[in-house]
DNA sequence: AAAAAATGGTACAGATCTGTACCGTTAATG
DNA sequence: CATTAACGGTACAGATCTGTACCATTTTTT
């Protein structure tokens, strides 16, 4: 089997550190260092350290469509389902040890100059995730379904940033059944029964 | 009338620098350059730049005790108009062109080595803020406080998140409409009839 | 095996940032 | 008015960080 490319060997390093670490507070003697790669070589596969940054949003965007993906394959025919489900997996994230909060958002806080490409590429990943949950929520027959993503998107929000900051102190118990809850409302509060979809 | 002294005056233009374009974006030169102060003076008066982001938590933390200290001056007779007020003065806040975010979750994200002391103030400032707030739910007469505080700081942390991402995207209405009614069903909840506090 | 592509090693330029040293000047205070 | 405290100006040390130059080596492909 093929050895793993230098770039890859870069993104993957690189991406863990960034995330763990911050993106200003790891230097690209770091990365190098832990990659096990020339300098040279890295310049060769990216044009900038911003360039990695790039890939590094990128690449996080790949995993939450993949969870999406995952969702969708696991549940193919409930909507709803997929909705939990998706909570549930957010929740899983959230306790294992070396969660660290959304990437895009903390990229944001990083870089808040708003016309900088990281930042702007790190608003563009959570809106394509979470206009995609909208239209989940729509699919899933919800009332006001931009409404439903809205408020989603607030209360995932303000449990990565406590989770974050409070670390183990944090139990996302009450989180989880209150995003459940919030999905129920909002699928079942326009009619009595329940349609299968 | 005295003049500002040198320190005032690098705290204050530091604080809004720090605020607006991140801590570790802003070198001490810059906040020389538009304090109009020597660099002399800025070491006179602060050990290091941590020292200086140290002052500027806790500039921050003031504001905070501040804003419940009012609250509390306007309603002093109902906790729970007290928590319906703190409501309306973070959607104002929101709704200020130069809003950005909540400067502790920031801090801890441009520190994330949570043994750095600039991590740890930053999250003993929202702690505290937070805890009043939970004391504030108990007075007013919540079923579980604790859980309200949480609900609440869940949410506002999350549309903190939302209208920094978003900018003018982002419609406070919807988080605000939500946070009064968790308010009110976590005080009615266990009761028919409300009592005046 | 020969050619081509990818990688390693390292020195260094250039910029930036924190913090110090040193001295002169201004403002408050007795 | 004299003393003391606060401030201004600036040069510079030392560290760090991004990015480049240059050449040797290894791996892959033809």
């Amino acid at each position: 089997m093929p050895k793993e490319t230098a770039k890859n060997r870069i993104l993957r390093v690189a991406s863990d550190l960034f995330y763990r670490e911050g993106i200003r507070a790891i230097g690209i003697d770091r990365i190098i260092l832990e990659s096990g790669v020339a300098k040279s070589s890295f310049y060769r596969n990216f044009a900038s350290k911003d360039d990695l940054v790039a890939a590094y949003l990128e690449y996080h965007q790949d995993l939450n469509a993949k969870d999406l993906d995952e969702v969708q394959r696991q549940h193919p025919n409930s909507n709803a389902m997929q909705l939990h489900a998706l909570i549930d997996k957010f929740v899983e994230k959230m306790k294992t040890p070396g969660y660290r909060g959304c990437p895009f958002a903390n990229t944001t806080v990083e870089f808040p100059d708003s016309s900088h490409d990281n930042h702007i590429k790190a608003v563009k990943g959570t809106d394509e995730n979470w206009n995609r949950i909208a239209i989940l929520a729509e699919k899933a027959g919800a009332a006001r379904p931009l409404e439903l993503a809205e408020l989603l998107r607030m209360l995932c929000n303000g449990a990565i940033m406590l989770s974050y900051m409070k670390k183990h102190d944090f139990n996302p118990d009450l989180f989880s059944a209150t995003a459940h809850t919030l999905v129920d409302s909002h699928l079942f509060s326009w009619t009595v029964s329940r349609k299968d979809d």
